[in-house]
This record gives C-alpha cells, structure tokens and sequence, in this order.
RNA sequence: GUGGGCGUAGCUCAGUUGGUUAGAGCACCGGAUUGUGGUUCCGGGGGUCGGGGGUUCAAAUCCCCUCGUCCACCCCA
C-alpha cells in the first residue's frame, strides 16, 4: 500500500497556529470595517449548481471550475461569492429592505495555473449593496475599501484605485456597433479586459475575429480600442453627449469620493473593464503603487445580474477583496504582524490529587473570559515554569498539596515575578 | 503550456572532482538531587538525502522519468 501523500493538493493551504492568528487578523481587520458601515455578515454553501457561475460570455472563470457530477446533479465549488449573493438576495427579494449592504468572507476555488498571489483557493472579502441604483452605493464601497487598506497599515500611497464605467463604453457604442447587436457589450468587454495583457493588437483582431463572439468591422474594433486609451474624464466626454448619463454617473462619484477625503487615490483609466461579464457601469480596482502585483481587490455595478438569473432587475454593487495579493503586499512592507499566542492563565496541579480544584478554579476563571490551560500530564514544576515562560503566560497557578489543604492557590505573576495566594 | 532554480532532520541550510556508520544551528526530549522561569552546561531521539529507474566496485553527488515548490513568460480575478 502507498503511503498517504502529507501535503495539501497543490494551489492549496494549510494554516497552522501562526498563519491562522495572521489570516485571522487580516479578516478581523475586514470584517471591523464592514461593520463600521453598518453591514451584515452573511453566508452561503460552498458548493452551488454548477449552471449559477456557467455564464457564456468568454469568461475564464468559468473555464476554471471546480465541478462535478454527482446523482445526476451537476455541482460546482463557488469560484466567486456574487452569484451566491445573488441567488440569496433574489430568493427573498419580496421581503428584503433595500437597500441592503451584505458582506462575506468566504473560500474560494478556481483551478488554475498559479503565481504568487494566486492560488486555487483563496479567501475572498466580498461587500455588495443591492438595491440601489445611484453612484452613492459605489462611492460608499470605495470608502470603505480603503478604509481596509489603511486599518492594514499601508500608506496613503501605497494603493491606488483605477475607476472606469462600462456604461460610459456602452453608451458611446450604443450608436455605432451595438446598435444591431447590443448582446455583443459583454463579450466585447471579456476581450478588452485582456488589452494590458495582449496588446491592442492582438484586441483588435479577437474583436474583428469572423468566428468569435463580437466579429466587429475593424474600423469599429479600433475606435473601441482608442476609446479604451482615455485617462481624463474630459476626454472621455468628447466621445459623449452632454447629456450622457453615464458621465453624470461618473463624475458625481468623484465628487462623492472627496467627502470621503479619497479622490486624490482614485484615477480615471478607460482601459479598465474588469474581466467578469456581468458588470453593467461604474468599475474599479485597487493595485499597489509599485506595481509589482496583481490587483488587490476590484468590482463595480452590476445591475442586470438579478435579471440572468431569471429575476426581476434589482441594481447592485460590489466589490471582491482577496487574502492573498494583500498578504504579499502587507509582507514586502513588512506590515504582517508576528502575533504570538495568548494564554492567559496555567493551572498546575502538583498531582492527581490537587487536580480536582484546579479544574474547579479553571472554571471560574474561564467564565470571566480568561483563556486557560490546565496542565494536563505530570510535570515537573520546573518544565511547567519554562512552557508557561514560552507560551506567554500571563499568570501560573501552583496547586501544590500544601496549597489545597489550606484552600488557596499560589499564583506568580509571571512577568514581575510577584506571588500571591488566592483562596480557591 | 514553455524555460529556469530548488527539494538533505520538525524548520533554515552545509555536504569539497562520486568514496566508511550523512552534518550544523534552531526546535524537540531528558539530565545538572528537595516545590519556581526565555540563560548556561551535558546528553538523547529523529533522515530509505521528495519518489522511481539507470550508470558504477561505490550515488545525497552523474543520467532519465516523475511528483512537489519557487521565479519568469504565458494566461487570468
């Protein structure tokens, strides 16, 4: 028989004792946040249909699913936590007060190729508001992604945000190409998200491509492609009516981001379109200033994905922030704490004889809260001191024969070194 | 998917042109006589050198395959 392999599948993780105090201080710092904007922890399986995330769009996050047959039923690990979000929101939209702001922690699991920062699993901050129709949402969800960032430790700097709007595209090309078409936007947009990546180049010639999705003339592809070049919402507004909605949007947004004392962190850049279909206006991501890494959060508005999934239209927005390209960031700034453990008080009972009254002394203490640990074997008093030492003990409780028969506890600061009896 | 680096004790690594029973530091366990501490000293356990095959009198060392991992490219939340 082969011996059972030790690791974890690859582009898998275990968490021991350190990395987990580390995972859990990153989401302690997500989820303070979330609440700081009055939003309410939800969750959802981790396994849904599989037929939820199979858009048909082009998408690479659908060629990346974890899925599965099983009793006739076609299953899927969530890749992204949106869909679920989504399905929840529509299964009870009758009664839900919109608008509503939800968060999620959660894994997540695409099989793909990985490179630092990216793994097949990862854990995925998600904070959406459904309902809502107006950029104020949007601006409220940026307020609080950089929030995140700064409760992390990073500097002003050290993160910047790039906003662009699909609708600004969709409206622009609403006259032209998508006149007769207007169910290529999507696809067109899963093709130019891959402009930094391929070139213009190799963009123009997937949209004009006669057996792909889009097939646009190549005049067409090259205007999208010019379009795609724009960083100034001014230049942006010559391609547009005056009366364009989507550049009211956007501009009321940037106002909206000066309140919240964060417009100096946010930049207009056309060329970002996200990769996922079903955004629909106003999107974004946050990327380190140096650039060294992939994009550490991203989302937008996606108002038409209650109405693929067969519901009626609800408006929303949201925004996916992963655990591992910030880690990567926060450790190259050297801002990922070392936490140690915690423990707050060590009982020592000399022998079996004493061990009665620790336990009973043990649990006093832990219904005050205190994090307590009952040395379990036999020890010699000295080992018991150096692990107490090692663990960071606060406090260590001798129960030793003389003690008990006398109804007290001798408990050593262990710090100062002082000693005291308690009466147990 | 392509190219490269790496894989030796729990961890970080050393191992000279192939040559006895494979090493260090840290960690772990025990001891330095009586019921008190991260130091010090002494001792100990632990490795089929990632796995498989080959060359050789002899392989951690050379060759092939394979798995894992990291980096770059490629691709993308």
């Amino acid at each position: 028989m082969s011996k059972t392999s030790l690791q974890p599948p690859r582009g898998t993780r275990d968490f021991y004792p350190d990395d987990y105090r580390q995972r859990e201080w990153l989401f302690g710092h997500f989820r303070r946040v979330a609440h700081r904007f009055a939003f309410e922890e939800v969750d959802a399986p981790m396994v849904e249909h599989a037929e939820l995330f199979t858009r048909k769009a082009g998408e690479e996050i659908v060629d990346q699913l974890y899925h599965f047959e099983l009793h006739d039923r076609h299953l899927a690990l969530r890749p992204e936590m949106t869909p679920s979000i989504a399905r929840m929101v529509i299964a009870r939209a009758g009664g839900l007060r919109m608008p509503l702001r939800w968060f999620t922690i959660t894994q997540n699991w695409r099989y793909e190729r990985m490179t630092r920062g990216r793994k097949r699993e990862h854990f995925q901050w998600n904070m959406d508001i459904w309902g809502e129709p107006g950029v104020a949402a949007e601006a409220e969800l940026v307020g609080a992604l950089f929030e995140a960032l700064d409760a992390l430790g990073l500097a002003r700097g050290d993160a910047r945000l790039r906003v662009n709007s699909r609708a600004l595209l969709e409206e622009s090309l609403r006259r032209s190409v998508l006149r007769q078409r207007p169910e290529v936007f999507e696809p067109l947009c899963v093709v130019i998200d891959k402009i930094d990546k391929i070139g213009a180049e190799a963009v123009v010639e997937l949209l004009v491509d006669p057996t792909g999705p889009v097939r646009l003339e190549s005049a067409q592809a090259r205007d999208v492609v010019d379009m795609l070049r724009i960083t100034s919402l001014d230049d942006a507004a010559r391609h547009l009516p005056d009366d364009s909605p989507a550049l009211a949007d956007l501009r009321r947004f940037f106002e909206l981001l000066e309140a919240y004392d964060v417009r100096d962190r946010v930049v207009f850049d056309a060329s970002v379109v996200r990769g996922l279909a079903y955004y629909t206006g106003i999107v974004f991501e946050a990327f380190d200033s140096a650039g060294t890494l992939r994009s550490i959060c991203g989302g937008g508005r996606y108002d038409r994905l209650a109405q693929t999934l067969g519901a009626r239209p609800i408006p929303a927005v949201g925004f996916g922030f992963g655990d591992m390209v910030i880690a990567e960031l926060l450790s190259d700034k050297g801002l990922l704490p070392d936490l140690p453990r915690v423990v707050d008080d060590v009982l020592f009972p000399f022998g079996e004889a004493e061990r009665p009254s620790a336990i009973r002394l043990a649990r006093r203490l832990r219904e005050r809260d205190h994090r307590v640990e009952i040395v379990l074997g036999n020890a010699k008093l000295k080992r018991v001191m150096a692990d107490a030492d090692r663990l960071g003990a606060a406090r260590i409780w001798l129960l030793g024969p003389d003690e008990v028969s006398r109804g007290v506890a001798k408990v050593r600061d262990l710090a100062s070194g002082e000693e005291s009896e308690e009466t147990l």
